[in-house]
DNA sequence: AGCTATTTATAACA
DNA sequence: TTGTTATAAATAGCT
């Protein structure tokens, strides 16, 4: 080198360095340029300079290169740099598992649906009609449960209504009774909400309306 | 360069042409590491000979170079990797489509195992009834089936061993009468292969010895 | 950026 | 291949 030989250090003086970093870069390329056409290779060069700016060079297609040198190294490179290989890998993989669980799945489902059963051994029909016959009476007792829930919502009504009645028909003799002695009506329990007997509502109304 | 300057072009001379490749790809990567220490740079530099072998430089981890090369480049990798995007779109459409296969068969398997019919209206509970009854009825008729079959080769064990009992006593008998009539006996009908009659093993002997 | 004195790289040859 | 050498090319220190 010119005017004083240098050593192979960093070059601490910053102006110094970048110029060197210049002029030798574009020596490296040049370079990597004549390598490229004398010896009919293929050469790619990446430079990040120390601020983090890339200059690259490429005798073809950088991508080729890079990809050849992928295909070269590509343990690391798929691993590495297209983690997104690992994912679709993982992906894959659970997919045979969900291919797997919906087979298992519909064979079963076939067999407890009565098809199929053409591969069935005596023993694995008794086993599944065991099976089938223990879920029938699940099935029946769910039923059953629901009918009885049913019913007895329906006694209750039943009774409610029924005890209406019976209260209505009361208040009415007893309301009855009391204009045929010339009282006003009071203290009575009252449960009723229907709207239908206009005297009960009035009655209600009072029974509110005294504090 | 020495003794009559080249042309940048490709050496036609093949060992001029290797021998050049081997000088100036050590130059180049002398280069390159010079570059790198003198101005703390981050360099890469891979090299395929025309015979596909694969020289490379890093003055760090070479990985991390080309990692942080693709990162820089994002839209070369995005482009590059765009088909595998969505290759992973679909794998992960038709992942969303076997969960809920899945779910639809397991939901029914239970159902059919007389499970998780909390959620089951009275309707609801008497189509599955109506399925798992069906489902039984095909069970018990291949079953049966089985069973049938059994019988029936069993029978006709049973008539093959009684006919041969029928056939040995015969011959037995006619054996019998012709020891007794003092002639030889022939031209009767053999079906029978048992090996425990040896007098049986004669006569079968006669009738093939006789063409 | 240019210039230029030197160092380095290397083509041809051994 | 490796080494030598004459010379082209690269470049450090300056402007």
């Amino acid at each position: 080198m010119v005017r004083g030989k240098i050593e192979i250090k960093k070059i601490e003086n910053v102006t110094s360095r970048q110029v060197t970093f210049s002029k030798r870069r574009s020596g490296l390329f040049k370079k990597a340029h004549e390598l490229s056409v004398l010896c009919d290779a293929q050469v790619a060069a990446m430079i990040f300079s120390q601020k983090g700016r890339l200059y690259e060079f490429a005798s073809s297609d950088i991508r080729n290169t890079i990809k050849r040198y992928a295909e070269y190294k590509r343990e690391y490179f798929v691993a590495e740099t297209h983690p997104i290989e690992q994912y679709v890998q993982g992906l894959k993989k659970e997919m045979v598992t969900m291919v797997k669980k919906i087979e298992v799945l519909e064979v079963h489902n076939r067999k407890m649906m009565g098809q199929s059963l053409d591969s069935c051994s005596v023993k694995e029909l008794s086993e599944i009609a065991t099976q089938i016959e223990k879920s029938l009476h699940m099935v029946r007792l769910r039923k059953a449960k629901l009918y009885e829930d049913e019913l007895q919502k329906l006694k209750a009504k039943e009774r409610q209504l029924k005890d209406e009645r019976v209260r209505l028909s009361l208040k009415k003799t007893i309301y009855t009774h009391l204009c045929q002695v010339g009282e006003r009506p009071m203290g009575m329990p009252s449960g009723s909400k229907e709207k239908e007997d206009v005297e009960t509502d009035l009655f209600i109304g009072f029974l509110k309306n005294r504090p």
